[in-house]
DNA sequence: TTGTATGCGTTATCAC
DNA sequence: GTGATAACGCATACAA
């Protein structure tokens, strides 16, 4: 059912070989023009559309390349979808897209169906006990691994430095004054999370604050239910800085049913600079990891080892680290 | 060197035949049990994974589904892939996704490119000259059509009832006092945005009242200039229908900017429910589409197509009609 | 320039 | 139960 009409019926009904007909088709040099126009025109009205599989396995290239995420919607990841497509499409490569939902027996799972299929993966995968991937992950093809901890098993990836730029924001809540800064932190599973709230340790450590840390899971839900806990505490913090943007904005939207003013008697901060930020009231303050850049310069990095060729240049290639850009919006800006 | 180690070389590892090989990695009955260890233990032993491409040729399955959008990212988009992720997840199949970036010819391009890659295709494209689609598309492939208009080349297809969702919005904004009802546009050559825009004419001049169109192109950044040209006049209207979300939500922004006051000085509503008309303040009434479902039920009905079999049954399937519901929230409701 | 034949990695149909 | 072997649809080295 799949594919009826082949390179072969083509042929056929042109009167030449399927050797020629393939010549024909993918714009060789070596065929008559009149050949190529008989081939064309007979293609064409037979309604010919190659086989993709059998190409692939042909030519072992599949001009695709897959992309496993912890999942495949909501601001983040879509923002890091773009950047992939936008790069892709410079490249010609098409995406097999694929969620592990925050598992990493999915995630190999879905790089093994991928196999045969792509000609190089893209996988972000910032769980903790991840080591698994090194070994399980490389069915030598050519691989680049998006954010999650630096140097994991030294594969190339392109990593934010979750760290410093946890350290900024608390330093940046410093300096509008907030001297009780509580933190939400992300998944306790999650490195990028882990590294986050490292950074947020450290800085209260630096400027001699006592820390308070609320857990979270990445979503709004979480932000607000976080709120909820500092509401009914003696004293509230006078600041907060959210391990994610979407917590962050669960955060104000508690608040602001609260009646607490932001900045004014808490200042916000969150961290990726996912698009909703902006909309937000007031505005978002966050930490630009650049999340349309980390995906486009993924891919751009596979595609280079793919043009490469060797899946060997992969365990060569240098890991690259983003710096987090601090943006101040309303959320936290008191002067 | 896409995938290196086949699995002849774990037969010949197993002292076994390719075929007893496949047999054993297959699961099927008809092998011995030690056999089996021993074909499972090389394969282990030397990594092997299936090559997808020849797994697809020679079964003519592929367990993927192919997935065109206008766009694979933002709120809308991604929400339709997140339903179609959910349903995908549920059959066991795999995504491969493609933007066609408001071009049918890419939409065509990219179809092709996955025949032969694929069981089924699911195709968005809300395009005034998507009959070109009709002709071009079905590569006697299973194929749902989303959204669009209805009865597009009467594929199987699931599609919104814009005209009735706009007439609702106009009804309601009536209801609450609005006497001067203007309409931010969406594309003129978007199907949806047309019967929209027919839905809010039809609904003004149900109501008595004068009409103001004012063009838009589904961004956000539409809906702010629209404000722009409406502060710009000697009266302002005090009713507001976006053709979208993301135009309502830019226009929230302009009018905040300005000082109006929502709902009071003009009441607002937007269309398709993204999740970030809950984030905007004041929260953004709407029309639910149910874009998640949409993306659910799309991938469930093509399940279905590619279950029966036949590529024909794509041609009879009855086409499933959405009717948006009405949601109201701060930006329009006056008492 | 054109056609023949082989291989890509699997599955499936046979005999054994 | 097991092992040759023929597809699957296409690209290509080689021969003509």
């Amino acid at each position: 059912m799949a594919a009826s009409v082949t390179l072969n019926d083509v042929a056929k009904a042109a009167g030449v070989s399927i050797a020629s007909a393939s010549r024909a088709i993918n714009g060789l040099d070596n065929v008559t023009e009149e050949v190529r126009e008989r081939v064309l025109a007979a293609a064409g009205k037979l309604k010919y559309v190659p086989h993709g599989a059998a190409r692939a396995l042909a030519m072992s290239r599949t001009n695709t390349i897959g992309v496993i995420l912890p999942d495949i919607y909501g601001e983040f990841f879509s923002e890091i979808i773009r950047g992939i497509d936008v790069g892709a499409r410079a490249s010609g490569l098409h995406i097999l897209v694929s969620g592990s939902h925050g598992d990493v027996k999915e995630a190999v799972k879905a790089a093994r169906a991928m196999a045969g299929r792509v000609d190089g993966l893209l996988v972000m995968a910032p769980y903790a006990d991840a080591d698994d991937l090194s070994g399980k992950l490389p069915f030598n093809l050519p691989l680049v691994m998006m954010g999650g901890v630096g140097g994991q098993a030294d594969l190339p990836s392109l990593v934010v430095d979750n760290h410093s730029g946890a350290l900024e924001a608390v330093r940046h809540l410093c300096e509008q004054g907030c001297r009780r800064i509580a933190h939400i932190a992300g998944p306790e599973s999650n490195l990028e999370a882990q590294d986050r709230l490292r950074g947020y340790l450290d800085g209260l450590k630096e400027a001699g604050l006592s820390p308070q840390v609320l857990p979270g899971d990445f979503t709004d839900g979480a932000g607000y239910a976080a709120v909820q806990t500092l509401l009914a505490q003696e004293q509230m913090p006078d600041g907060l800085f959210a391990a994610n943007d979407m917590m962050a904005l669960g955060a104000t939207l508690g608040l602001r049913e609260a009646g607490v003013s932001i900045p004014d008697d808490i200042a916000i901060i969150g961290f990726d600079d996912i698009p909703v930020t902006r909309y937000a009231s007031p505005p978002i303050s966050t930490l630009r990891a650049g999340v349309f850049d980390i995906g486009r310069r993924s891919l751009e990095l596979l595609s280079a080892l793919i043009e490469r060729g060797s899946a060997e240049a992969s365990a060569s290639a240098a890991s690259l680290i983003v710096r987090p850009e601090l943006v101040v919006r309303a959320s936290s800006r008191r002067r």
